[in-house]
DNA sequence: GTTATTATTGAAAATAAATTGCAATAGGGG
DNA sequence: CCCCTATTGCAATTTATTTTCAATAATAAC
């Protein structure tokens, strides 16, 4: 905890960028909770909390939080992007159900290997890879099929 | 070839709605090259083509041959959805260049295992997987390393 | 510590994607 | 052929994201 402070701190200095108070309590918002997020929540968590950080700021701060390797970029739904925190956590994926939108995380091991093959075939040098798998969850597939 | 409009007819009767010029004019589009796409450049091709269709149409209409099962999205890249067109199409995921873009669709037959173990697991009726590999490509893989 | 330089900020304006209101048009069942 | 209403084009709107700009403040140099 606070590690991901010190590794954006010397992410920072090493771009020969300003850190800043802003900076770090979008940080340290964003890693208070497990929870996947999107721009507005996390403004609007802010804010709750009395923080006068921007929204812009935010904004702004996304991409290079992201290049430092704290969070990325998960799904875009409903018209915006949504994000993890990958730092402190094992690399995983998602199954999200496309009616209540229930998301729910696992590790596959396989993945790393059909990577590493692929990278091989294809001569790439891979960053990352997302399995995103869509479905009905337990308690609404059952209600779809009743639409019928 | 053509099976995707009639494809589209059954499905637009059983919906009770009504088929028209601009959304088969759109699919034909869609259907005529093997690219992957967005609406602005879907739009751009048709009005070379001299298509008077709008965008709007075109927006409104891409959720329809979506559920239709003609075409999905892909990614979210540069403020825009990417979608593809499915029917017709062996279901693949990509490797993408994330500095040149360069696209290469792959074939997976263990994703499907794996989608069935983690159905189970977590009692999920599945819809789509979608794996998503981003890295470098043979030649930008060079250019990146150089910039250090 | 003080100063100078310039990156960063908040607020507002601008842009861009996607959606919607509305009047005109046109499928397609009867 | 007629009627009903789904669909269309256009323009206006909404929403996400980016950018402008003047004020502020982080850091490096002294």
């Amino acid at each position: 905890m606070g590690d991901e402070i010190d590794l954006f701190r010397s992410f920072i200095s090493q771009r020969g960028l300003r850190n800043t108070p802003e900076r770090e309590e979008i940080i340290r918002e964003i890693f208070s909770t497990h929870d996947h997020f999107d721009v507005d929540e996390l403004y609007l968590r802010m804010r709750e909390k009395g923080s006068k950080v921007s929204k812009a700021s935010i904004y702004r701060n996304i991409p290079l939080i992201m290049e430092c390797g704290l969070i990325k970029e998960v799904w875009h739904e409903n018209g915006h992007m949504h994000y993890e925190h990958i730092y402190g956590h094992a690399h995983h994926c998602h199954i999200r159900c496309i009616r209540c939108g229930k998301v729910i995380e696992f590790v596959e091991k396989q993945l790393r290997q059909i990577e590493k093959r692929l990278a091989e075939q294809y001569d790439f040098e891979i960053v990352d890879h997302n399995l995103d798998i869509t479905g009905y969850c337990s308690e609404c597939k059952n209600l779809v099929r009743s639409n019928d």
